[in-house]
RNA sequence: CUCGGGGUGGUGUCAAUGGUAGCAUAUCAGGCUGUAGACCUGAAGGUGCGGGUUCAACUCUCGUCUCCGAGACCA
């Protein structure tokens, strides 16, 4: 692979490279660059995630060195309770694991670490101070704004958060960061201020974000706008079929945006087609080979919703196939992590 | 620690003279659409906890828990 195919596979269903020209020069420059996501071991995950661990899957074939940071620390800080947060990262680095084996990525460059394994050393804990002086109340406030669940009552640890995740860059000695575009601001915080305390800005790559089944956010706090990676075939049916999708329109749609970023994506490199089975009566069956036609065949209202619906029933049955095999240990996981489920 | 203000369905609510706990929103079911939503109809769900006064307590009283704000050498 060279350097402008690998830019264009890192670069494939991304919204915003910061900035794409030092993207080429780590290409050129760089044998074996790093990339690393981190995910607050919060909320339950869901189908969306799959659009990071795709992501995370290209820079594995583009021969990155790929770190997931369970952040448990991040966890803790943006109210996750502290009796929890080991069962939490027991459930995340299982299920995260089997979503990586379900699109069948090649996991020989990617590890998973811990935050709390290296976010307490005196080193990383003084840089936190140092960069608490160097930053206001309010850069911070706006920094966590979009990521940290800002109550009536705000904690001082939503503060903390996006220093910490800022200092995360340096201490896991990576290239690039890269995440939704929910963690926009962090990121921005961090090229601006990580050069106060001498280190080098990184990269920072950011994915769109998936509207939910029904409202704008697939949000893992309210079960009917996402999927559960544990959820039934026939749960995933019912959820499906009670998503808001109308007919045609592209905008809010999760049905529709989760059969182009994570189904055709999935289905394209294995080279197979998105197939919608339908009686006669309503037009047949058709076939889809890229997002776009699929994108464009909906927008013309070819495919009813029913349609799109029943196919990524389908779909999405077979991306759950290796968390189901894995259920009855998974349930137990995830029943000690969010007993309140 | 001191003083003050709060805690009502999942959420919101300066709704309720000591007398049927209301409204909004979300949820569930049915109807209408080849999905969902809008819409129409229906259902379920609540007074932080514990005593006391009373025929009757969300309401008065005492205690307790919890949240918020202010005060607390000097400024």
């Amino acid at each position: 692979m060279n350097v402008n195919e690998k830019f264009e596979l890192i670069k494939r269903n991304t919204q915003e490279i910061v900035t794409e020209k030092e993207l080429m020069e780590l290409l050129k420059n760089k044998k074996q660059p790093s990339v690393y996501l981190g995910t607050a071991i919060t909320g339950k995950p869901h189908i969306a995630y799959f659009i990071w661990v795709l992501k995370l899957a290209d820079f594995l074939k583009a021969g990155f060195k790929v770190k997931l940071l369970l952040a448990d620390l991040h966890g803790a800080l943006d109210n996750c309770p502290w009796d929890l947060l080991e069962k939490r990262y027991k459930y995340y680095s299982e299920v995260v694991s089997l979503m990586f084996k379900s699109v069948g990525a090649d996991i020989k460059n990617f590890e998973i670490i811990t935050g709390s394994s290296f976010q307490l050393k005196k080193d990383y804990m003084l840089d936190v101070l140092k960069y608490s002086t160097f930053v206001s109340i309010n850069d911070c406030k706006r920094a966590s704004a979009d990521v940290v669940k800002y109550g009536k009552n705000p904690q001082l640890s939503g503060l903390i958060y996006p220093i910490m995740q800022s200092l995360d860059e340096v201490y896991l000695n990576i290239d690039i960061q890269y995440g939704g575009t929910d963690q926009r601001k962090i990121l921005m915080f961090s090229r601006e201020n990580l050069p106060r305390l001498g280190y080098k800005p990184r990269i920072e790559i950011m994915n769109p974000m998936l509207p939910g089944l029904v409202g704008k956010k697939m949000s893992a706090s309210d079960d009917r706008t996402k999927i559960d990676l544990l959820d039934d075939e026939k749960t995933v049916k019912i959820k499906i079929n009670k998503a808001f999708c109308p007919e045609g329109i592209i905008e809010d749609n999760g049905v529709l945006s989760f059969a182009e970023h994570v189904i055709m994506t999935i289905l394209q490199d294995q080279n197979k087609k998105f197939i919608i089975n339908r009686p006669e009566k309503w037009g047949g069956n058709l076939e889809f080979k890229t997002k776009e036609e699929l994108e464009k065949s909906f927008v013309k209202k070819e495919i009813h919703p029913m349609d799109l619906k029943n196919a990524v029933v389908i779909e999405i049955n077979k991306l759950l196939e290796p968390m189901r095999k894995n259920r009855v240990k998974l349930e137990k996981l995830a029943k000690e992590a969010y007993p309140d489920d």
